[in-house]
DNA sequence: GGGACAGTTCGGCCGGGGCCGAAACGAGCC
DNA sequence: GGCTCGTTTCGGCCCCGGCCGAACTGTCCC
């Protein structure tokens, strides 16, 4: 029976995140982009040879993909399936940590707040916004929590009016599931990852409703975004 | 932002499955009962004061409870979020681990294959046993996979009709999923877990339709069971 | 070609942590 | 009380693995 190997391969597998350094590379790249080698090594503090030997264990062990170009090693989390184990993981392991400490100093609150009201998820949105819109969705039927998450009769005939189309093989068995809970470590409770929350996500981005500050998860929403959100969703920031 | 310290949490939290003493001390605790430490240190060929401290470890961390009675001291798996959370690494790991090892002998092999039949994981029904009632709930429309997986109206109406009732918080915002997708080591395909799978273990053991074989997870379907199995969904063993 | 720079490989250091056995502890049983 | 047995604590051993710096490779740019 693979479980007598469950437990092996669990532990080899586990083994991959245990080390600080790693964990840190991974929860850096659950920004959804992908690094170089270096970026990650200084996020890290660790020497570029250490980083490497890290990178190519996370590699080896089908968490991370690489793309080299030139003389830059691009690293990023695999699959969405990584990114949702990492999330899986985290939400636990902060929660059984107990509370999380408080910030040290001003600068660290200021900072803290700033990515609370709008940040990424790997490829969604979370934070503060993440959550407003979760529910909104939730609040104006368009999503239910009826039998687990699903999108409603309704939340489909919005979306078609947004002319935001879902990817074909969502929800199909095998395929990546519609709608995923997804618990923000800032402001526990739920956002919406999954098929739907990685659309929405793209849609804001590429209309311009949200963009990126600088190279960590933070986001800013633009006027129109603003506009967009409080029109549709009646979601006021 | 709690994911600077996600790094770090994340690595502790993984390190606790890291060991592979302790990876298959959880693998045995995911058949959803209590060990006594003895079991598992015997289970994992460790001394009994290794196995004590591996498991006060898993106990501090969250991932086990443990139940002192007289000079026993059981532990089982905290809760069925820790289930899940074993259950999608250890599938990730095999999966990225390359295909299993063959069975090293006929013994082996056969135990294998009975295992496979049927056997339970965490608390619902597992190997070719647990795939064929996912199956039959599937085609049958008592399920659908249309947006993730959930409980149709005809399967609401089926479950009553049978005297089977969901708990009541399953399904709500923090309460356990009604239907979860579980994939299998040994068919590689889904069987049910969830609040679903679990109450159709529950049921299936309370009626006598299946009973457990020894200490394991491995079950064996009664000529009841057979005949209700086959009356009631049209599955053939 | 030459210089700058990203990444890699290797050798060596060092600490953490898993392991055991011995001894202590404590519950049950006679 | 005295015995058994499951569990725990402690001390000590040892090895795995993360870290760095130095040297090397390969790419880009001038």
């Amino acid at each position: 029976m693979p479980q007598d190997h469950g437990g092996p391969a669990l532990a080899a597998f586990a083994a991959l995140l245990a080390d600080p350094t790693r964990a840190v590379f991974c929860s850096a790249l659950l920004d959804g982009r992908a690094w170089t080698a270096g970026e990650l090594a200084r996020t890290a503090g660790v020497a570029p040879s250490t980083a490497s030997e890290h990178l190519s264990r996370l590699v080896a062990g089908g968490l991370l993909a690489e793309e080299r170009q030139g003389r830059h090693r691009y690293v990023r989390l695999a699959t969405p399936a990584v990114a949702t184990l990492l999330e899986d993981l985290t939400a636990f392991a902060e929660a059984s940590h107990g509370g999380r400490p408080a910030p040290r100093n001003l600068r660290e609150a200021t900072r803290r707040s700033a990515e609370a009201r709008a940040r990424t998820c790997y490829d969604h949105l979370a934070g503060g916004l993440g959550v407003a819109v979760a529910d909104a969705l939730l609040a104006r039927g368009l999503v239910t929590a009826e039998a687990g998450l699903a999108v409603t009769e309704r939340g489909h005939a919005w979306l078609a009016a947004q002319s935001i189309e879902l990817p074909p093989r969502a929800g199909r068995p095998g395929g990546r599931p519609v709608v995923r809970s997804c618990l923000d470590w800032t402001e526990r409770r739920s956002h919406l990852g999954g098929a739907l929350g990685a659309v929405l996500f793209r849609t804001a981005l590429d209309r311009a409703w949200v963009e990126r500050i600088g190279s960590g998860r933070a986001l800013r929403v633009t006027p129109d975004g603003g506009r967009a959100l409080r029109e549709l969703l009646g979601v006021e920031l």
